[in-house]
DNA sequence: TTTTACTGTGTTATCGGTTTCTTATTTTTT
DNA sequence: AAAAAATAAGAAACCGATAACACAGTAAAA
C-alpha cells in the first residue's frame, strides 16, 4: 500500500497539518522539523494523492481536451500545442476524440464533469454548444466559433481564402473550382468569403463543391474533374484533400501547375515532401493549441480576456502546385 | 454550488447510503425509493463526484498515455486507437507526450502516480523502465519492449525487415541502402536483422546509416545519394523518410524505381497519394493501440495474460516505387 | 511589566463519496 | 409456530488530503 500523509506524520513524529504545510510550502514550519519531514517523505517514498487534494481545493488540475481525430495531422499538431503548453502549467489533459459522433460528446461531457475539470478546450464541431455552457466551466474553442459567448481561437479564414484567390488570379487562371469542406462549418464559410470575394471582382467564376476535408471521396472528385475540362485551378480546403486531387490529376497526364493549379490549406509538414510539392495556405496550427491553454488559464485564474475572439494570421507557403 | 449526494439524500428523505446504494445499483434497495432517489437526482442535476469515488473505491478509471510526439502519424494513430477502446470501458485517457525529453517523462510519471491512475500505456522509448516498475501498477509497452518482465505489444518487425529484403530481391536489385532508425532502438535492430539475413542469403551487399525517421535530415541523406552513385534500392524504416528520400531522387531526375527502388515503412495514410505512391510495410497501428488498451485493462483486472510479448503481423502494400 | 505580534504546532471538521455494522421488518423454511 | 433467510434502510467510520481554529512559547512594543 501507498505511503500516506499520516504515515509520514506517524513516521516523523508530527501532525499530519505538519506534513501537510511541508509539502504545500505553507505557514510557519520550524527549519529543523520540514528537514525532518522532507527526509522522512523521501525515505517512505510519499506522493500526495492529487485526488484527496482535488476533493478540498476543487482544483483538479485538469482540463478536458474534445477533438474529433487524434490521428488527423492538423489534430495532432493542436494537441501537441496544447500538452506542451498544459505541461508548463502543471495541468494535466483528458482527451476525448469524438470521430463527431454526438453520442460521444455528451458521453465524455459526462465524464469531464465527473472529473471536476477546471477548464475545457472544444476543437471539434460540437453539435449541442448550449450543454458545454452547462457545465459552467471556462471553455475555449478552437477553429470554430460555436457560441457566440464562448471564446475562440480561429485562424484568419477569409485572409487564407483571399491568399488563395489571389495566387490563382496572379497565375492567370480562369476556370476555378472550389473544393471546400462541410458548409455549415464557419472556416468552410469564412475562407469561401475571402476567396469568392477576390475571385468575383475579376470576374472569375467558380464552381463550388462540399467534401469531406479529411477523408476525400476519390470517385467524386475524379467525376467532377471530368466533367469539368476547362479547369485551370483548384482550391482544396485542407492538404489531404489537396494530396488526393494532385494524384488524380497526376494519373490523367495533367501538367501542374501549367494546366491546372492546385492550392491547399493548412500547410501539414507532408505538404513539402509532395510530388509535386503543394503550394498551400499556412496555418500556425501548434501556436494556436498552445495559444488556446493560455487563454483558457487566464479564464481559470478569473483574467479577463482582452479579446473574446482571437484570430491568428495565415500566409501563403509558395511551392510547386501554382 | 453542485448537489452532492447529501443534498439528494436531504431532498429525497433518505441516507446517502440509500442514494449511494442507488447510484450504484447494488444491494438492497425498494423499488419504490429507488424511483424517489433518481427522480430527485434528475430534479437536482446532480452528478457523483468521480475524485471522491476514486478516492474511496481506489479505482480512478484513468489510464495514463505516454507517446514522444503526438503530432506524428503514428502515435496519432495509436492514440486513436488506444483512445475509442479505452471509452468502450469508460476509461479516461491521460496523455504526456515527452518529446524524448527524460525529464518530462520522470515529471509526468510523478502526475500519473499522484492521480492514481490504474495503468499506464508506454509507446516512448522511455530512458528509465525502472522508474516505470516503480509505479507499481499494470504496465503495457508498445512498439517498444524496455524490459522484459514488462509485457508488450509489438509488430513483427522481422517479417517486416525479410518481406523488404524479399520485395527488393526479387526486383533484382543488388546495391541497397538501409536507412534505418537509432541503432538502441528494438525496432531497429529486429527490422534490421530481418532485412540483412535475407541480403546475407543472396550475397548482396547493403550500407547501413542511422536517421532519424521523424525530423529526417535532407542534407545528410543528399550527401548520401551523391557518395553512392550505383546504389539501386533504398529501404526506409519510415514512410516519412521515404517521402524525403522519394522527393530527393526526383528532384535529381532518377527514375523510381527503375535506378532506384524505395520502400518505406509504416503505410501512413499519405503513402498512398505520393507521387509515386509508396511501396511500404504495413503495421496495423490503430489495433496495437486498441490491443494494448485490452491487454493492460485484463492486467488491471488481475487476468493472467496468455503471451508476455504480443506480436502484430505485417504485410507488403506494393505500390510504385519498388 | 504588561501587552501585542510573530512563530511553530496540534486538534478537528471537511471535501463527497463508499462501506461496514446494525437494526427492523418481511418472507420463507422446518 | 418458531427459526432462518431475505429485504430494506440508517448511523457512523473511512478514503487522504486541506484548512479553520486553538494554543503555546518567544520576541518586540507600549
Amino acid at each position: 500500500m501507498k505511503p500516506t500523509i499520516r504515515d509520514v506524520a506517524k513516521k516523523a513524529n508530527v501532525s499530519v497539518t505538519t506534513v501537510s504545510r511541508v509539502i504545500n510550502k505553507k505557514d510557519y514550519v520550524h527549519e529543523t522539523t520540514k528537514k525532518l519531514v522532507n527526509q522522512t517523505i523521501d525515505e517512505l517514498g510519499f506522493v500526495p494523492n492529487q485526488l484527496a487534494r482535488s476533493l478540498t481545493s476543487h482544483h483538479s488540475k485538469i482540463v478536458g481536451v474534445i477533438v474529433p481525430h487524434v490521428g488527423h495531422d492538423f489534430y495532432g499538431e493542436l494537441l501537441e500545442g496544447i500538452e506542451e503548453q498544459a505541461s508548463t502549467y502543471e495541468y494535466k489533459i483528458m482527451l476525448c476524440h469524438t470521430q463527431d459522433d454526438p453520442k460521444r460528446e455528451l458521453e465524455y461531457l459526462n465524464f469531464f464533469d465527473q472529473y471536476n475539470i477546471e477548464g475545457l478546450i472544444v476543437a471539434s464541431n460540437f453539435s449541442n454548444p448550449l450543454k458545454l455552457l452547462e457545465l459552467n466551466i471556462p471553455i475555449i474553442t478552437v477553429d470554430h466559433i460555436l457560441d457566440e459567448t464562448i471564446p475562440s481561437i480561429t485562424s484568419n479564414n477569409i485572409k487564407g481564402g483571399e491568399l488563395a484567390a489571389k495566387k490563382l488570379i496572379n497565375s492567370g487562371k480562369k476556370n476555378i473550382l472550389m473544393f471546400r469542406g462541410p458548409s455549415f462549418l464557419l472556416t468552410t464559410h469564412e475562407r469561401s468569403v475571402g476567396f469568392l470575394k477576390k475571385m468575383k471582382k475579376h470576374n472569375i467564376h467558380v464552381d463550388i463543391y462540399d467534401m469531406d476535408l479529411i477523408n476525400p471521396d476519390v470517385f467524386f472528385i475524379n467525376d467532377i474533374l471530368s466533367k469539368k475540362p476547362k479547369t485551370d485551378g483548384i482550391f482544396c480546403f485542407s492538404d489531404t484533400l489537396a494530396f488526393v486531387v494532385v494524384n488524380l490529376l497526376k494519373k490523367n497526364n495533367v501538367k501542374i501547375p501549367e494546366e491546372i493549379a492546385v492550392i491547399g490549406y493548412d500547410n501539414t509538414p507532408h505538404s513539402k515532401w509532395m510530388n509535386p510539392s503543394i503550394t498551400t495556405i499556412h496555418q500556425s496550427v501548434k501556436f494556436m493549441g498552445k495559444e488556446s491553454f493560455n487563454l483558457l488559464i487566464k479564464l481559470i485564474k478569473g483574467v479577463e480576456l482582452d479579446t473574446l475572439h482571437d484570430i491568428i494570421d495565415v500566409h501563403l507557403v509558395d511551392r510547386e502546385t501554382v
